[in-house]
RNA sequence: GGGCCCGUAGUCGAAUGGUUAAGACGUCUGCCUUACACGCAGAAGAGUCGCGGUUCGAAUCCGCGCGGGCCCACCA
């Protein structure tokens, strides 16, 4: 006997039990089935799941109990992407400043506990991550992987050192990332300086930081502008230095005089025309935001702000500048303590993926992408790629790139992993000097770019033989351009020179019910853990299933989820009239007209959803079986054999009927609401259902099928009749006229689930009609 | 500014170029019928953003316009 309601107490039964019997364990010893393996993405260790995460997640554990169920040896590992600022941030604000091996170690922790809370989210909603391949990107084993990884790279040319700018803070003196930085508005001055053309001609440049004019590489044009398109290829700043005069179509005809001087560095769009015109890079200001190597001793050693007034006093005194505005304009300042960055060159790591860009390309086009336009993001993406890939990070919570550089410029891999500076062995370059152990530690996607050589269990050859390229890689839209593009870089092109995964699967995102992005400061945000208490796993999970297509966005909506909580309601009813009727599977010699009808839509059903399911169309497939159970068995079958089942007569077709569309109904709804279907699949006594093989959609019965049709719309008219006369659906009628071509069974059918006493029959072909 | 996605009842959303454009929520009417009132039966509500084109036929394909969203870049 099932309880009387479905609760959550029986969803957290189940995923105790699931969990000791290791229901979802990978068969590393199954040589018969087919492995199917799934690269999940490892989510940042915030702590929480968002439904972002809910949503996707969902979708992976959806693939992956189909394919269990459809035969494969599924491997379906979880890791999680540890390391980042986000992190260090919280940390230090628990702790504050500590040593860097102390404050590493509180990471740790930290993330620890995080993981701890994710993982049992994880578990509530009910995925079936196989929790013995779990993999962490903190753990020494991992970052001797991502070393390894680099390392090889490094071998092949395509890991080097160089020089490259990054947002500086001269308080700090200390590289920033993006996220640490605040855009103020703040009050500027623009100048418009003098330039001169080799006829002597003079052309105005206006900008807000001419203290950056000694170090100016070149001059920009838009390719368009009259004005400057027959002036040659040269001209000269005011301080006398001849700079190349280039078109460029980024450059605003509009803005000034058309005209833009670039300069080592005075913006970020300063550091796209460098790469793109090789130009040189000449570093003015240093580490303590002081001018340096100006070759205008006026401004030698003065603080920017300094120097940017006294080079306006002397390119006055100098007659050259022709303008000065004030203006407000936005800078980008550190956010902690509020100065205003610089950009500097300094030694940075870079992966080349410019010279393998072909190659990225067309391993990008052997995967299968659903949906197919996903891999326009990554083509453009790789097309617009201006440099290299910068994977070094000024951090600390990272995996620490395995190199050493010396004073002359060389670098040299580490030869014991994995690599920590501070333990790091000595080594001595061929100069003669004493190499440094870098630094820097890596950027977070360079440890999550090899996340299927990791669950491959690269660099063992026998087992990547086994589990290489993984089957699936599902993930979000948004970072095709990020984790899609690394991966199929280092993972395919780079290391193993086969593309990391077959099919790669892209989910949208969740919006807030009213459309909008879901954010803290809208205080529009819904959060799984408050959902879960409203609602059972299973309907959040059919939620997600019914989020429409593929890659694309959809606001949360209350109104599904209370929609999958009321089915989950009707499956429990429906099964508990189900099994006190009487479970038999038995097929029994004769079946009626209504039972081969329910018998043929569930075949039908079974056919579509397999198909949806094949093409990770779980919108529809979760509708077709809403469809099916709600509106044809519920609604319609079960009323049909109410009298069977309570008068005995012929009640052995009904039974069978009833059991069969119950017991693969639960089959098809397995992978969407595994708790569920798991308590009520308990009375065949065949153990889990998760452990049972996808249903088969037999033969549909045409003639059964049409006739059934037949009877739920001449049972909809006499409902429809009762209902406008005000009439109990149980009311007893006295008599009806049927007018249509129905046969002996089906008029009996009328008498009884109707409850009319006599039922009149005209034969007509006309269209179906029923008058009282 | 570049790329991509999208525009369908009050709301959210389905519809290989082919009957009367699913379904859910909400609304209205009736029904406590021995699986379920977390329910049942019934009803109303759109002709698919606009304009043009292709076609025997367009929500669907093409063009333009209008309006959203996402990613990337930028404000010298």
């Amino acid at each position: 006997m099932l309880p009387k309601r479905y609760s959550r107490e029986i969803e957290i039964k189940w995923q105790d039990k699931w969990e000791e019997e290791g229901v979802y364990d990978f068969d590393e010893n199954d040589e018969k089935r087919p492995i199917y393996s799934i690269d999940t993405p490892p989510p940042f260790t915030s702590g929480e799941l968002h439904m972002g995460h809910v949503l996707s997640y969902s979708f992976f554990d959806f693939v992956a109990r189909y394919k269990r169920m459809k035969g494969f040896n599924v491997y379906y590992p979880q890791g999680w992407d540890t390391q980042g600022f986000p992190t260090e941030v919280r940390v230090e604000k628990k702790y504050g400043r500590l040593p860097p091996e102390e404050f590493r170690k509180k990471c740790v922790e930290w993330t620890e506990e995080m993981i701890k809370r994710m993982k049992r989210q994880m578990k509530e909603l009910g995925f079936s991550a196989d929790w013995r391949y779990e993999y962490r990107t903190m753990d020494p084993e991992y970052h001797k992987k991502v070393q390894l990884s680099l390392i090889k790279m490094y071998k092949k040319g395509l890991v080097y050192r160089d020089k490259y700018p990054v947002y500086w803070c001269p308080r700090c003196r200390s590289a920033l990332a993006k996220a640490e930085l605040d855009d103020v508005v703040k009050k500027g001055v623009m100048v418009w300086l003098a330039f001169e053309d080799e006829k002597g001609g003079e052309h105005l440049i206006a900008t807000t930081r001419p203290e950056m004019l000694p170090a100016c590489q070149a001059v920009l044009y838009h390719p368009e502008d009259e004005r400057y398109k027959a002036l040659g290829d040269v001209l000269i700043t005011p301080l006398g230095k001849k700079v190349p005069l280039i078109a460029d179509k980024d450059v605003d005809k509009e803005f000034g005089s058309g005209l833009v001087m670039v300069c080592t560095f005075g913006d970020k769009m300063d550091v796209v025309w460098m790469h793109r015109y090789a130009l040189a890079m000449e570093q003015i200001i240093d580490e303590r935001g002081r001018m340096v190597n100006t070759g205008v001793k006026e401004l030698e050693g003065l603080k920017v702000e300094e120097a940017r007034e006294k080079i306006i006093e002397l390119l006055e005194s100098r007659q050259k500048v022709r303008k000065k505005k004030a203006l407000e304009h936005s800078v980008k300042v550190h956010d902690r303590c509020g100065t205003v960055v610089e950009l500097l060159p300094s030694m940075q790591w870079f992966a080349d993926i410019k010279t393998p860009a072909k190659e990225i390309k067309a391993m990008a086009h052997r995967i299968q992408w659903v949906p197919d336009f996903g891999i326009t993001y990554l083509i453009d993406w790789v097309e617009g790629a201006e440099w290299d890939w910068v994977i070094s990070r000024q951090r600390l919570f990272g995996t620490p790139l395995p190199f050493y550089v010396c004073e002359c410029g060389e670098t040299a891999p580490a030869e014991e992993l994995p690599f920590y500076p501070e333990k790091a062995a000595k080594k001595q370059c061929k100069c003669g000097k004493e190499m440094e152990p870098e630094r820097s530690v890596c950027d977070c996607w360079v440890d999550s770019s090899i996340t299927p050589l990791i669950i491959a269990g690269w660099p063992d050859e026998e087992r990547m033989k086994k589990l290489y390229p993984v089957s699936l890689r599902p993930q979000g839209v948004e970072i095709v351009r990020t984790w899609a593009f690394y991966t199929i870089y280092r993972s395919g092109v780079a290391l193993t020179g086969i593309p990391p995964f077959e099919t790669i699967l892209l989910n949208g995102n969740v919006l807030a019910p009213d459309g909008k992005k879901m954010s803290k400061s809208l205080g529009n945000v819904i959060s799984p853990s408050e959902l879960l208490k409203d609602y059972p796993a299973d309907a959040i999970r059919q939620w997600a299933a019914m989020s429409g297509a593929m890659a694309k966005d959809r606001p949360f909506s209350y109104e599904d989820i209370h929609y999958a909580k009321a089915f989950l309601n009707k499956l429990w009813n429906a099964s508990k009239f189900v099994i006190n009727a009487g479970i038999r599977q038995e097929k029994p010699a004769r079946l009626k007209t209504v039972d081969r009808w329910i018998l043929s839509k569930l075949n039908a059903t079974i056919k579509e959803v397999s198909e949806a399911m094949e093409r990770y169309e779980f919108h529809k497939a979760i509708h077709a079986i809403h469809r099916f159970f709600w509106n044809d068995f519920c609604d319609y079958y079960l009323e049909y054999v109410k009298y069977r089942v309570y008068e005995n007569n012929e009640k052995e077709g009904a039974l069978y009927a009833l059991t069969e569309v119950l017991e693969k109904t639960l089959l098809l709804l397995a992978p969407f609401t595994p708790h569920i279907t798991e308590e009520i699949y308990q009375i065949f006594g065949r153990g889990s259902v998760h452990k049972q093989r996808w249903p088969f959609g037999e033969k549909v019965d045409e003639e059964a099928v049409k006739k059934g049709e037949m009877l739920k719309e001449i049972v909809s008219k006499i409902r429809q009749y009762k209902s406008n006369n005000r009439l109990s659906q149980g009311a007893e009628l006295e008599r009806c006229v049927v007018k249509g071509s129905i046969d002996e069974e089906l008029k009996e059918e009328i008498k009884h689930v109707c409850r009319v006493k006599e039922v009149v029959v005209e034969r007509s072909e006309g269209e179906l009609a029923v008058e009282f």
